[in-house]
DNA sequence: AGAACTTGCAACACTGGTGATGCAAGTCTG
DNA sequence: CAGACTTGCATCACCAGTGTTGCAAGTTCT
């Protein structure tokens, strides 16, 4: 089961027109296991977006973002984040489900990181002329960026994108 | 054939899995003529590819970018760049060509933008502790970001942007 | 008007992916 | 061990997309 959505999001997001021929192959699983599983192809696609998005859930419920300093919060919420969407980045680029629980999930992700933005700003992480709201937009851009660096490793990628954040609108606190 | 190919990047880029019949229709012909003039679906996207990049390069020497004051240029740039990769989003998002001069043309573009920030920096536009080469990754991240936004007018786009890079990299001269 | 060229239409063969099913072999569980 | 369940395999019908071709109608150029 969970093999099958890993393996599928291996192979779609290398190449996103795969047979499930090529998915049943990744997984170690003859093709018609697959159909016996999901029934359709959009099925298997809706279940690997309901997936991706708990994944996606947890990762940032794992970095304590509303609770940890905020520097610490924003460097491991950074880090889950893009192993989440390094992980299933095909699964998440599809266009927002119309799922109402996905909804949920990712509007919740967006006040918690705005929450976290104000914090960074408040304890002086951001430098004081800087508009939070300003901050995480470039946040947004550079992980979307980041994104795009296949192969690289998650923490090593979210590592450089906080300095690179933080050199241009930080105050070099705790940076050593 | 300028309207099979922009009929093409206008239905591929909603849905890239879209049938000839589908471009064919798009264009207001018939499927058979599109096979006439492209040999092949893999012909079609490789004309496209060429035809996006002559208008990229076009765009960017309508801009100026060497020779116009640094803030005029980067305006000029950004709206021109922003307007092609929103028409041409299809073919610009292929895996980079193998065709060398599709390649000399990116190269050379990325060579005129690192020119453009280092005279920006040098004019004051950009604060001086600004590091150019920072401010142009963030840049880049923004533009990635911008064209996501389907369906904006490229312009007003094109302000928002370099309004949001000045707002935190920018020193506020000449901005108004 | 006449020649050269382009287009639409219809038809065709071919390919590859999809989804279903029956059966035999394997695994798990009580 | 016996029954329930899952899996792989082979096979099938089906469909959609691709690429080709012949022909008739239309356009363009001289």
């Amino acid at each position: 089961m969970r093999t099958i959505l890993e393996a599928a999001e291996r192979v779609l997001s290398k190449n996103p027109a795969a047979s499930m021929e090529q998915i049943a192959e990744a997984a170690g699983v003859a093709r018609t296991t697959v159909h016996r599983r999901f029934a359709s192809r959009e099925a298997l696609v809706d279940a690997m977006s309901a997936w991706a998005t708990r994944q996606f859930a947890e990762a940032i419920d794992a970095a304590r973002a509303d609770t940890a300093p905020p520097l610490v919060a924003l460097y491991q919420a950074t880090a889950n984040v893009l192993r989440v969407k390094s992980d299933w980045g095909f699964a998440m680029s599809r266009a927002p489900s119309d799922d109402p629980e996905v909804i949920r999930v990712h509007a919740d992700v967006e006040a918690r990181c705005e929450r976290l933005f104000r914090r960074a700003h408040e304890a002086g992480v951001l430098r004081g002329d800087v508009d939070p709201a300003w901050a995480r937009r470039v946040y947004y851009a550079l992980i979307h960026d980041a994104i795009q660096e296949r192969d690289a490793d998650p923490d090593a990628l979210a590592a450089r994108l906080v300095d690179t954040l933080l050199r241009g609108v930080g105050t070099g606190q705790g940076l050593t």
